[in-house]
DNA sequence: ACCGGCGTTCGACATACACGAACATTTACG
DNA sequence: CGTAAATGTTCGTGTATGTCGAACGCCGGT
């Protein structure tokens, strides 16, 4: 949640809580969400309604849902997104040159990691992970690669607000081992996630950075720990993204 | 826009202006969408700051843009599609045969045709469709596919909101015109658009149907009009499309 | 035909939104 | 460094408007 408005408009904060209630309930009716959010049918019909000629819901056969409009905006953010055109022919390239992994790009956003494009390995691993999805930026590879180029007070307010929750018992959960981390890969200049978020899973990733450092987002290659532990896996995987972002970083200086 | 509803609530009607506001123009302050939308400061202020505390907005150093969170809302829709899952993989598969041309996947929705996954060609045309774009039905493939499939009442609903529009001289903009071409895509199992909504360019799409025919949403290929216009790639894409269309019904009715 | 459930309409009240002015904060410029 | 302009934020007020409950109409089931 963001930071609470002082006067927040409460007809936004009703909306919200039938969203997300048509989010988590698939086909649901007037009286079904009235009684879930504990309000008179006729409020929640006036909200629907209004949606409805808005088109953030739509009403099939009585029951309404979230409509594809959220789908067209969202694609519309995230093309907007300073290098995503230029990211993506390199990361399908990169891809293609190793179809037993999956590849994606990753953008911070209030202090999370938001995956923009996910290419599935063609193995018959299906990762959880899909385009749209928000991850803790400790403990994911492109978030420490982005959090390695953050000015220190801007890691500490992202500490603050979000804490280092530990999801296995390899996630990095105090600042200092996070700090000696983010000072590793600025060496490196790519980042290694060994079951730090989920047991058994590993990803290497590499910042995208302007001519000045700032941190644009990150690349990641993420497959099954046993994939990526030997040490020529992890120095040729670590090449290979170098390149891709090198190529990334040359165009988008080019064009400005 | 949807049906009108007797009585909206003002305060989403205001947020909507808003969230365009941010949506056409990058980067806005609270002082630049108050001109615009020509309303107190004060107002923009509190819907601002409420949509941030939503996380509908964020705040960038003093200028505010639509968030991820719309992407993440957007995603979650369509994967909710009921054979987005299966469809990926075969899209995937056509895509990787098919690598001079585009395909995609669409749904109807409101009268329109959503694309819902875009795989691009490998040639270096870049088409401006994109997943979350809307187009009309009625000069679409997959849109006619789909149509073709719906009860005549349906179709008549469609054209009766949103028109027959003309988009190049091909395009059909009769009701009889449309209705004999149905009739013909009934029969051959795939749609054929050549130029109808940009000249030069040309679709072939087949419907995906549930068991008792009901449209489910429309597989295409998409190219520049030279590529596709012999008979025998013609006939050699249509296969192709319906050999696939085939593979995501079984497995649709094998899990229902 | 009756009943029960659901969507929809409507009038009335109280509240919460819209407004403008004033205050705080940042930026621009001499 | 100091002043001015522009922008973001706060706040009191009147009234428009969201909220509520009750009643109506519609449909499907028994």
């Amino acid at each position: 949640m963001g930071p609470q408005a002082n006067r927040p408009i409460k007809a936004l904060l009703t909306m919200e809580e039938i969203l997300n209630d048509l989010h988590e309930n698939e086909g649901a009716t007037v009286t079904a969400v009235a009684e879930r959010i504990d309000r008179p049918k006729s409020v929640v019909h006036d909200y629907l309604s209004t949606l409805e000629q808005l088109e953030y819901v739509v009403n099939d056969d009585g029951s309404y849902r979230l409509s594809l409009r959220w789908l067209d905006r969202g694609c519309k953010v995230r093309d907007r997104v300073s290098i995503y055109d230029l990211m993506i022919p390199e990361l399908r390239r990169l891809a293609g040159e190793l179809s037993n992994e999956m590849v994606s790009f990753a953008v911070e956003e209030e202090g999370s990691v938001v995956a923009l494009e996910v290419i599935q390995s063609r193995e018959d691993i299906e990762y959880e992970t899909n385009a749209g999805m928000r991850f803790p930026i400790h403990c994911s590879g492109a978030g420490k690669a982005i959090l390695a180029y953050q000015p220190e007070e801007r890691i500490d307010s992202i500490i603050e607000r979000h804490g280092l929750p530990e999801f296995t018992e390899k996630t990095i959960t105090t600042r200092e081992e996070l700090v000696e981390e983010l000072e590793e890969i600025r060496q490196n200049g790519v980042s290694y996630e060994y079951g730090e978020y989920h047991s058994g899973m590993a990803t290497i990733s590499a910042p995208i950075l302007t001519p000045d450092d700032t941190p644009l987002g990150g690349i990641s290659i993420t497959g099954p720990e046993r994939h990526m532990s030997e040490p020529e896996v992890k120095s040729t995987l670590s090449n290979k993204l170098l390149s891709k972002v090198n190529i990334i970083e040359l165009n988008y200086s080019g064009r400005n």
